[in-house]
DNA sequence: CTTCGCGTATGACATTTGTCATGCTGACAA
DNA sequence: TTGTCAGCATGACAAATGTCATACGCGAAG
């Protein structure tokens, strides 16, 4: 019998350790090779693509959805399974974009995972069924590229004049981006505009 | 031989029983129960109190500081090892000072998991190496009471009126504690002043 | 081919935010 | 008692932020 390769992607050590002992308890899996950033793993991935990648999303120099999309690209025989603490619905569709064929909350029984990389194996999807729903019911991101560029930069804390040296812009311009990004949010300032962004999954 | 028993509380049903898989696999070491919360663990420990419990802070309902403070009280056999994402020198201080003989970091490699049980069931402390000296080293917390009111009120998006009006101030008064964190901080707009504040455990 | 809508871009203007000089109070040491 | 020092409070002013009217190009719908 074939074991199920996977390939496991998590930025905390501990968390990453366990899990592969996790999945290595089950008979039909075995964890071919772990990795703590996007980065590493398409390395590994380079000398031996898994059948199953299993990966977080907030994650140091690549998150897991633009390690999502570059997988699909370069590897497409891999199925990918997003394992995150985060029940966004933006952060599902982006997924789903991505090309990941699984969406699991780490809030969920262990058993959920390894049952989750044998449907995947299989062909089928796999994605929470809580977030599931709320994601049919959630309201699209309204924000457009360039709203969700100037967004990120003043949730972080860069002033008008930074965001528009560093994107070319005139300084007005950016002010209307944001007045448009708060009017759109329905909300007052940039802060909370930024806020209310992440928390559906939007930046 | 007799196996060190160990109670893991943790939230993210997933990292509960990975862990759980993880330090099964250790021959000195057994898992003789786990929770998703402090009161389901409290209850477990009274049937039966385990050499060893590990616990997340950040829970519903009972956060591992507290419960670490109720077994120190109640089961005062039973030695504590804290295992969390974060390396807030406070929490650190709050953990010893409930009784905790361990802090661990879930960024560190799985391995140091069961090397810290062991020590700590043979009676010696574990604190993160990094995180004590951080917490030797660290600035205290420059802020008056009322700045961090403020603070955390204008970090979560409320405009100097709201937070005036909410704290009975004048919006100069409000302006001025804000300049003041502002620059006791080093930064240069409140946004930058609240994400600082609370990524050091001050708010 | 037009018209429409959308994303992009701008600057003038109003509002909010940040800085600074100043004053009041109570605790504590000289 | 007096000096002084920290925390609290204020308003005038300067700077950054938010709003609005406007304009241009491009692709889709008519």
């Amino acid at each position: 019998m074939m074991k199920i390769e996977v390939l496991l992607v998590e930025d905390q050590g501990m968390v990453l350790g366990a899990l592969a002992a996790l999945l290595n308890t089950e008979p039909d899996i075995t964890v071919s090779g772990t990795a703590g950033n996007g980065r590493v793993a398409l390395d590994l991935m380079a000398k031996k693509p898994p059948q199953v990648l299993v990966t977080d999303i907030e994650m140091p120099q690549m998150t897991g959805l633009e390690l999502a999309a570059e997988v699909k690209e370069r590897f497409p025989k891999t199925r990918v399974v997003i394992l995150t603490t985060f029940a966004r619905p933006g952060y599902l569709r982006r997924a789903l974009d991505a090309g990941a064929q699984g969406y699991l909350l780490k809030d969920r029984p262990a058993a959920e995972l390894a049952e989750a990389i044998r449907r995947v194996h299989r062909g089928l999807r796999v994605v929470d069924p809580d977030l599931a729903a709320e994601a049919w019911t959630a309201d699209p991101d309204p924000l457009t590229d360039r709203e969700r560029q100037i967004l990120q930069r003043a949730g972080d804390g860069m002033s008008t004049a930074d965001v528009a040296r560093e994107l070319g812009l005139s300084e007005g311009t950016v002010r209307n981006y944001l007045s448009e990004s708060i009017a759109k949010l329905g909300v007052s300032n940039r802060i909370e505009a930024a806020r209310l962004a992440r928390s559906k999954g939007w930046l």
